[in-house]
RNA sequence: GGGAGCAUAGCUCAGCUGGUUCAGAGCAUCUGCCUUACAAGCAGAGGGUCCGCGGUUCGAACCCGUGUGCUCCCA
């Protein structure tokens, strides 16, 4: 069959697709080979791909791919978390489009809304999965509202309540004014803003004769919280303001008499010495407030606008309200001074919203006896990281855990299992029928009407967090089985786990703590963070950014096997990815080079063929299969350590300059001879094998071109092929290739040099002395320089070009008439270079100290190379006198 | 404010426990080639004070200290 000029992923592409999902190449059943598992990270329902999937999916499936040819039983779990904010802000901004205010909603109603969405649009991205060619097990499929799996979430919550690891309680939270929800520490991002400091004067009431100025002073950048002041505070060293400390002033505006107290918690530094004391709109202040027993005024309604505690600006936004008041405060004549500031703000990382901290109800877990051993397993290795530096990051976080808020006031996600009745009892249970009988047992002597609903069940949800770190577990059905179950046992502990370091606390930590208590083991044995994708200005890609390329645009333009190589040669394990549409089109030009490779051995074979096995015909396959197999053993240890572009590298230089520059070029033979059989029958073996060296990094063309190499029978396809990693080789062999390749550079720059046409007849002199171990590359020496002749001599030759490579002093003699004074000048900077060369090593092997110190097998090297140079030294001194 | 990390060719990075001729790769650059697989290609070449300074050592890109510049995480 006629194959076309260049390679066509699109044609391609989908076809071996189709064809894996039908033989059921990805699907995974429990077996008596070694399991190798890795759960993906449920990427958000709403997602759609980005170069961060792009890279931890092609990652992942070069994992699973690769652990597939050497033996294992892979499996690769595929799903997608239910991702509370983000699914419900779509599904809210999605019914307002069609005019309907989700608070008009019952929560069923919203429910059913929410979930016909999911099913319409949810998991867009495991379809685009596809497309990247993931080897994924599909019909694994989970999400994390699955039924089984919403009642183990339901199911830890009430355990973890037994445990009283959760608890209900008021404390400081970050407050998302958009969403109208709690969220945790981690889903705060601190951001460095520029904002204004503003003092501002507070009228003191009664102002004594030493004060000058008949007003205290505080600095603040957010004066629209002075509504809610309930104190000002000073250091009680503070010379300035030792004397004001149990007197009050007045809140501007609103003239509220507040007392002036002191406390050491205060920065006499920063500003003027004087904080105001705001309890419900700052964590610091409000554990002040605790202290001496202040009051608390919430100045602020859930969606960020000013309340009618306020008593001003009420129902306005409050950063309306900051630029207001700041010139009402001015007319006033409250205004000292406002000066440029930068302070870091805390955002909402779902909704990008400044955070309000806010006092609030909520449901809490206490992490502490639970991080203990999670941070543990990490620590003694138990659970490896890549790279190891995140271990550090990682025991920070656990050593200092705080207890988590996991509430969130949304419907869409796994309602709290909590009911409460008209006083404020609350019982957990798993639905409403155990709520009740948990309630009479609870409160006895709490006797309602047995025909009246009077609890009600906790509106609130659970973090998604909360759900996804059981994710290693329940995707295998943990908690209907959590014993004797065929594949828990088989698959878990799972082997890897690719994920970005953002998410370390997030989910890898809850999940090891989960997986810990729940299972009694970890719930993977090793974690490779990936890097953070960068666009080429190393700004990190985003969507508000807009510097994120469109994937499968890209994947339509240059082919999935394209954009994998682009995005896995240039990130390098565990460092960000500098991401380069370039990189793309060097995969493109890779498949188009293995397409015309392809298109070679097509010609080879149909050429006529001889059958001679004489060493010097066949040493270019001799050489060449050592190489692959030195090849093949590094790349198995750069995986091993996620080196993912090293070994990619690796076999981008096998197949483009090892394989097609000098191995098909060897086994070339002139115009119109025939082909030798064997170099034909090797070159089609070793393409195989780099194919599948190659598949895990790029499956698709490596799938074809096994296919085209020669007719398969039904079923032998390189996605099941096994490696052969029986990869003897010797040393010698890869020893002869490369004198032959440094003779072949040497003498086609000499010939550049002199003025010599590639082409241009030469005669080649060898030495004699090693002719045992040159004979075997003659012929293809001979070849590549367009030598008429080569001739073993131990003499010198006159009228010749010398030079030395490797250890060998070679002659060249031309018909064309030579400049020797070039020659005479690079052999005598050789020799100046050896020279220096030499009195370095001996220098050191003069040195009492270092043979006395080093090892014997360093001062061996170092005598060898003195014994190298010296006779290199002694060759060009001969040539030089020959001149 | 606390912690972690980085600095090597024009660019992106390798360089494992200090010891080959160790200063490397890819891309980019320059020169010569349409050599019947591939010009999206072939052949060849040039290019670096391994951030500055000090120290340890027989020996430092590598270890220690310090300065500078940058990045990330946490509060």
């Amino acid at each position: 069959m006629e194959l076309s000029k260049n390679y066509l992923p699109q044609e391609t592409e989908n076809k071996w697709y189709s064809h894996w999902l039908e033989k059921g190449y990805f699907q995974s059943t429990p077996n008596e080979k070694p399991a190798y598992t890795i759960v993906i990270p449920p990427p958000n329902v709403t997602g759609v791909l980005h170069m961060g999937h792009a890279l931890n999916n092609s990652v992942q499936d070069v994992l699973i791919r690769y652990a597939k040819l050497k033996g294992y039983n892979t499996c690769w779990v595929p799903g997608t978390d239910h991702a509370s904010i983000a699914t419900e802000a779509k599904v809210a901004s999605m019914l307002r489009d069609q005019g309907i205010d989700k608070n008009d909603l019952t929560r069923d109603e919203f429910l059913k809304h929410a979930w016909e969405w999911k099913e319409k649009y949810g998991g867009i991205i495991l379809q685009q999965l596809k497309k990247l060619g993931c080897a994924l097990d599909w019909q694994r499929t989970a999400f994390t509202m699955d039924n089984d799996y919403y009642e183990a979430v339901i199911d830890v919550f009430i355990d973890l309540h037994q445990k009283g690891h959760i608890y209900r309680g008021v404390k400081m939270i970050n407050w998302d004014p958009a969403a109208k929800t709690a969220l945790s520490d981690e889903e705060v991002i601190h951001k460095e803003v520029n904002s204004k400091l503003v003092y501002i004067k507070y009228l003191l009431a009664e102002a004594s004769a030493n004060d000058e100025q008949a007003f205290i002073c505080v600095a603040t950048v957010r004066p629209e919280t002075i509504l809610g002041d309930v104190a000002i505070c000073v250091h009680p060293e503070d010379e300035r303001y030792k004397h004001l400390v149990g007197s009050y002033c007045y809140v501007p505006l609103i003239n509220r008499k507040i007392p002036i107290i002191a406390d050491d918690y205060i920065d006499i530094a920063f500003g003027t010495g004087c904080l105001k004391v705001t309890p419900a709109h700052d964590i610091n202040d409000y554990n002040l407030g605790l202290k001496h027993q202040l009051q608390v005024i919430d100045t602020l309604n859930e969606d960020g606008t000013m309340s009618e505690a306020a008593q001003l600006y009420i129902g306005q936004d409050r950063f309306a309200v900051r630029k207001q008041i700041i010139l009402d405060l001015e007319a006033a004549g409250h205004i000292e001074k406002i000066e440029d500031y930068k302070n870091q703000v805390g955002y909402s990382e779902r909704t990008d919203v400044v955070i309000e901290p806010r006092l609030s109800l909520q449901w809490w877990c206490n992490m502490e006896t639970l991080a203990k051993p999670a941070l543990d397993v990490v620590m003694n290795d138990e659970i490896k990281f890549y790279p190891a530096k995140f271990k550090n990051t990682y025991r920070h976080w656990m050593a200092n855990i705080k207890d988590w808020c996991i509430s969130r006031q949304l419907r869409w996600g796994h309602r709290i299992p909590a009911w409460y009745d008209d006083k404020g009892n609350v019982v957990i249970a798993k639905n409403e029928t155990a709520a009740y009988q948990i309630y009479a047992a609870q409160f006895p002597q709490h006797t309602h009407d047995a025909n009246t609903q009077f609890l009600t069940q906790d509106t609130d949800v659970l973090d998604t967090w909360f759900s996804s770190w059981l994710w290693p577990m329940e995707v295998f059905g943990w908690n209907k089985q959590p014993t004797d179950n065929k594949e828990l046992d088989y698959y878990y502990p799972t082997a890897t786990l690719v994920t970005a370091p953002e998410i370390i606390f997030f989910w890898v930590a809850r999940m090891i703590m989960a997986g810990i208590e729940y299972k009694h083991q970890i719930p993977f044995k090793q974690v490779y963070f990936t890097g953070i994708v960068r666009d080429k200005q190393g700004r990190k890609m985003s969507k508000s950014l807009g510097n994120s390329p469109d994937l499968l645009e890209m994947i339509d333009e240059y082919g999935a096997d394209a954009v994998r190589f682009g995005v896995l040669i240039s990130s390098p394990a565990g460092n960000d990815l500098l991401f380069d549409i370039s990189s793309v089109e060097q995969g493109k030009m890779f498949c188009n080079k293995l397409w015309n490779a392809l298109k070679l051995l097509q010609i080879f074979k149909q050429k006529e063929v001889t059958v001679n096995m004489d060493e010097q015909e066949i040493f270019p396959s001799i050489y060449f299969e050592a190489k692959l197999n030195a090849v093949k053993i590094e790349i198995d240890e750069d995986l091993k350590e996620f080196k993912l572009s090293e070994a990619l590298k690796k076999v981008y230089s096998l197949i483009w300059t090892d394989y097609c520059s000098d191995y098909l070029e060897w086994i070339k033979t002139p115009q119109d001879a025939p082909v030798n059989q064997y170099n034909i029958e090797k070159a089609t073996y070793f393409f195989e094998a780099l194919m599948q060296l190659l598949h895990p990094f790029m499956p698709f063309i490596t799938e074809e071109i096994y296919h085209q190499l020669q007719h398969r029978k039904d079923g032998d396809d390189i996605a099941v092929t096994q490696i052969n990693m029986n990869t003897a080789y010797s040393d010698i062999d890869i020893e002869k290739g490369n004198s032959l390749k440094n003779l072949i550079t040497q003498i086609r720059d000499i010939k550049v040099k002199n003025g010599l046409k590639p082409k241009d007849a030469i005669l080649l002199y060898l030495p004699s002395e090693h002719e045992a171990h040159l004979k075997a590359i003659q012929m293809v020496l001979q070849r590549q320089v367009f030598a008429k002749e080569i001739l073993f001599s131990h003499q010198q030759v006159a009228q010749s070009i010398a030079f030395v490579c490797d250890k060998f002093q070679c002659y060249i003699t031309t018909e064309k008439e030579v400049d020797q004074s070039q020659q005479i000048e690079q052999l005598r900077k050789d020799l100046e270079y050896l020279k220096g060369f030499l009195a370095s090593v001996d220098k050191k092997l003069n040195n009492e100290k270092f043979v006395q110190n080093a090892k014997p097998a360093i001062i061996e090297i170092e005598v060898k190379k003195k014994n190298d140079a010296m006779q290199k030294m002694k060759v060009i001194e001969e040539s030089l006198n020959l001149l």
